[in-house]
DNA sequence: GCCAATATGATTTAGACAGCATGTC
DNA sequence: CTAAATCATATTGGC
């Protein structure tokens, strides 16, 4: 199928020429079969880089009114306003947490490309523009069966459904093996397939050779004996790999489990690196002063140092400005090699000649576990750039037990993907939700709310019923839901309502919970002498919504210290918490931010307290959205905490 | 008795979404 | 309750 045979206008044709689009991929010609350029609701269950997002394009351009494209991660919502941008005559914009573009009403768009939470939180706000929206674009669906953030994406989706009863649903997806269940919850037509632009090889490898799954094999011929007495063999046959790859003209990715792993390796690659051509290192030397110039940190200094040698390290204790600098010079050829956390794998685009996926169990806080098959494809889903590499490599590394890698992983389907919505954590956030934003006033009516969703799709929605009954017994206990009845009979002809304090939870977004740490707070706070940023602190990092930071050991005596000292300051005795761990910990985060706002450097605090300069960003963030929210909470309750806005305006 | 090799024990472990306000020159 | 790799310190062993 011709990209002139498309119902498109001139100058969208001429541009997908442009960009050397004559011909469309096969299944991307079977989703405009399916009527993706008519309204057709279509599910696309196909690899990475198969074009996906000319298949969003095609339905946004062709759809009855502007397009809605949601994402899970920011820096994906970035990466597609930038495409999306490119079409000529096409105004797109972006909503997400850290970035509103200008007028971020769909309205004054064609075409805006949220995440998941912003059009949850939009939705939950009434914004009123979800009524026009001709088109909405699911990006990766399959994240449905995530247990922390699935839910909420199939909880908006039921929303825009109702809300907007004729809209069409394009689902994206990897390859899963229920794919059919989610496009029948979402009446689209399936198109799976598994279809690559570029060839596919995948294997196994241990020390001594690439098995492939076409059973040829290549040989590594790496001699033990040879091998300094402490190296690690895996590790040294991930290392083989990469430089066999780059010696024949091909960039790698090598996955590794940790952080720290993945800073090793990286260093470790450093050592074969071998003379480039003057203009390669310029740009690398460049890349690396750029690197340096974002921030003094110890972790941006041995980053800038490797990309001089054209490697990488890439995980989410970079700074997003790091990450990015390493992902754009990766895709310019200017990098050989990028050691990464699973992170890459679910991220923007970056694809290389051969992936390497060293190790393949993650720690889970109760021993390790093997990754999905699903994340172990999405990772050799990155091999192979099409039009630059004449075929892609993925190879996963067992120096002890390849064959048993190869079923596990190689050949092997992916899990299903399974609602996590019948969680009591999930369901209070939602049905407070439902009631705040006025969706539904009694029991039944939330069950018909839900019975929308994929969960109920998957599963009788009265198997909910129990858990949404209590859930609302918990919301009312909380004093986020009140029966306007007066008595508290659970009787299904009461209508439930959000108070003041409920509604205000919900529209800020916090958690339910998080919603009433901070009421309890503001409350002790408020018979407190002179609260100040601390106690301000010591609130919002004491909830769900703020993430915990790793205590060690030998710091642990210090911050025992330091939440002594300061025991005046605090709105929990230090006899008083829940889980003493957990407090200690949400101490240390507040000593943190404390130290931040009164001008600690990013430098200092990252070497102080062991975090990656990262994880410092993403706690100011959180620390900045959470503080507006306690005000949000002060404001209702009544109570003022000046300490609030000043810590705020520090941050 | 000194230093190094080895054993034992302690420490550490992936990732990252969300609010928002009102008038202003 | 279920792990595994790395790092720090203690212990042993060779000379």
């Amino acid at each position: 199928m011709q990209v002139d045979a498309l119902p498109l206008a001139m100058p969208h044709v001429a541009h997908f020429q442009r960009q050397g689009i004559e011909e469309l991929y096969p299944p991307q010609a079977e989703t405009v079969e399916a009527g993706i350029c008519d309204g057709e609701n279509v599910m696309a269950a196909i690899p990475t880089a198969s074009g996906k997002t000319l298949i969003a394009q095609l339905a946004m351009l062709t759809a009855d009114g502007p397009g809605l494209y949601i994402v899970p991660l920011r820096a994906l919502a970035t990466e597609k306003h930038a495409t999306f941008s490119e079409l000529p005559g096409v105004d797109v914009g972006i909503a997400t947490g850290d970035y509103d573009s200008p007028a971020a009403e769909l309205a004054d768009h064609d075409i805006v490309v949220a995440t998941s939470e912003k059009v949850d939180s939009a939705i939950r706000n009434g914004a009123s523009w979800v009524d026009d929206i001709g088109c909405v674009v699911v990006d990766e669906v399959h994240l449905l069966g995530q247990a922390d953030r699935g839910p909420t994406l199939e909880v908006t989706l039921a929303h825009l459904r109702r809300l907007t009863p004729g809209v069409q649903l394009v689902a994206l997806s990897a390859t899963v093996a229920n794919a059919d269940e989610i496009a029948d919850w979402l009446g689209a037509k399936l198109v799976e397939s598994d279809w690559r632009p570029v060839d596919l090889r995948t294997g196994v490898a241990d020390s001594d050779a690439i098995t492939y799954d076409d059973e040829t094999s290549d040989p590594l011929g790496i001699d033990a004996a040879e091998l300094p007495p402490d190296a690690d063999l895996d590790t040294e046959t991930t290392a083989q790999l990469v430089d066999d790859a780059l010696a024949d003209g091909g960039q790698s990715l090598a996955f590794v489990r940790s952080r720290r792993e993945a800073e090793s390796l990286a260093e470790r690659l450093r050592g074969d690196a071998d003379d480039t051509s003057d203009t390669t290192q310029a740009d690398r030397e460049a890349v690396a002063d750029e690197i340096e110039t974002l921030d003094g940190t110890v972790t941006g200094q041995r980053l800038a140092d490797c990309v001089r040698d054209g490697v990488a390290f890439h995980h989410a204790g970079l700074r997003s400005g790091h990450r990015a600098l390493v992902e754009s010079a990766f895709r310019k050829r200017t990098l050989d090699a990028i050691c990464a956390t699973p992170t890459l794998a679910a991220g923007v685009n970056v694809p290389a000649r051969r992936v390497v996926v060293r190790d393949q169990q993650r720690y889970t806080g109760s021993g390790t576990e093997w990754l999905p098959v699903l994340e172990i494809h999405q990772m050799c889903g990155r091999a192979g750039r099409p039009h630059l590499d004449p075929y892609g490599e993925a190879i996963l590394v067992d120096t002890d037990d390849p064959e048993a890698l190869a079923e596990r992983y190689l050949g092997t389907d992916p899990e299903a993907v399974e609602s996590k919505l019948a969680s009591e954590a999930a369901l209070r956030t939602h049905v407070l939700s439902i009631i705040a934003s006025g969706f539904a006033e009694t029991e039944s009516g939330i069950l018909d709310v839900l019975a929308a969703t994929f969960y109920a799709h998957q599963t009788p929605v009265d198997d909910l019923a129990g858990i949404v009954a209590a859930v609302i017994e918990e919301l009312i206990e909380m004093g986020l839901v009140v029966r306007d009845s007066g008595d508290n009979e659970p009787t299904d002809g009461n209508v439930l309502a959000a108070t003041e304090i409920g509604a205000t939870v919900s529209t800020q977004y916090i958690t339910p919970e998080t919603g009433v740490r901070i009421v309890e707070g503001l409350r002790t706070a408020g018979e407190m002498a002179e609260p100040t940023a601390l106690t301000a602190l010591e609130i919002i990092c004491d909830t769900p919504d703020m993430h915990d930071t790793y205590l060690g050991n030998e710091e642990r005596a210090a911050i025992y210290e330091y939440a002594r000292q300061h025991a005046d300051e605090f709105t929990t005795a230090m006899g008083d918490a829940e889980d003493f761990e957990r407090w200690l910990e949400a101490v240390k985060t507040a000593r943190i931010l404390a130290e931040w706002s009164e001008g600690a450097t990013i430098e200092t605090l990252v070497e102080r307290y062991r975090l990656g300069p990262g994880d410092l960003d993403s706690r100011i963030e959180r620390a900045d959205w959470l503080l507006s929210a306690a005000d949000a909470v002060a404001d209702v309750l009544g109570v003022s905490l000046p300490a609030i806005s000043r810590v705020r305006t520090q941050l």
